[in-house]
DNA sequence: TATATTTTTCAGAACTTATTGAAAGTTCCA
DNA sequence: TGGAACTTTCAATAAGTTCTGAAAAATATA
């Protein structure tokens, strides 16, 4: 395989990757592209690249910015602007984490808690039940949570070095 | 707020969290419900709650039943199926991420294990930044694959009781 | 300040995914 | 075996989402 399929197929995976967990795929693409690009790219190239409009690309480039995996940077003699993806891997994966905690974790949380306190008789079946299903996830999230914020503030070659030799 | 209430904020919910994570949304709230059901339900159960038609019902409970979370049940005396869900919530979790790793993981490491033997010159910095991102994600995605692989295989209070104080 | 270039916005179009409902299929029992 | 009760399938359609492209806004240059 040569380097211009291999990196079509890259794009592609990654975009099938992210719509599955709920990434719009073009902004998938978009990051994919930038990941592999050595040097920072103008919208114009993105749009080319992945035979995008330019309102598409503006949008998405946009959004990536916002999720923190893209940054505008200023390349020196150039008018346009240039975007760039974080290329450390572990630091792109930990943002998606942090983004997800914060966008879909912490609404969540905030729900349980209000739901932990239905009022009525505590020892009617489908009372207990929702009541324990609500008191069980409650502590799942709160694990979870707990377990990303270690995570996040934890080394990254700690994590790979040290933590998954006392799991193994 | 009065136990049907509670009921329906935690089946909207936890459809919305379905949607964001690319589940779709009536197969979360179906699961929802059977999740704080004590008695296994039947379809015309979930169809009324859930105000969905019998296709519809149909579809998402055999979905639940293939990603093993729901189980066909059968009820004495009664001659339709009746439907339950797995209530250790840790199993669920567990159970979803071991289908998302086998569903989603395993072809984008088979595809990055294609991806690393392309063809050319390793020193081109378009080629040597493609390789290295195949490379590091090829990395964390065993990492997180070995991950899964050890939480799957441990016991639950194991995690809760010790693992976390590990951590924290 | 006027003009050129680039970026952003957004209404409607295109595309994707989910849902319905009726017909076909299956199972059970008299 | 006949037929009621129930389940499954699937084509049509509805609902939801993403994308385009042209116009407006912003920014840079002369």
């Amino acid at each position: 395989m040569k380097l211009p399929e291999a990196r079509d197929k890259f794009i592609n995976a990654w975009g099938r990757l992210g719509s599955s967990w709920g990434i719009n795929r073009t902004m998938a693409q978009v990051h994919a592209f930038l990941l592999i690009s050595p040097e920072p790219m103008s919208a114009e190239n993105i749009m080319k690249e992945l035979k995008i409009s330019r309102g598409n690309a503006n949008m998405n480039l946009r959004e990536l910015i916002n999720w923190g995996l893209v940054e505008k940077e200023h390349v020196k003699g150039e008018r346009r602007e240039f975007f760039s993806a974080e290329k450390d891997i572990w630091k792109v994966a930990m943002q998606i984490a942090k983004e997800r905690k914060k966008r879909e974790l912490e609404p969540v949380k905030k729900l349980l808690d209000e739901l932990e306190k239905v009022e009525g008789d505590k020892r009617e079946k489908n009372h207990k039940a929702f009541n324990e299903m609500v008191a069980a996830i409650q502590e799942l999230v709160s694990k979870t949570d707990q377990s990303i914020e270690t995570f996040i503030k934890m080394d990254a070659n700690w994590f790979f070095g040290t933590f998954l030799k006392i799991l193994r």
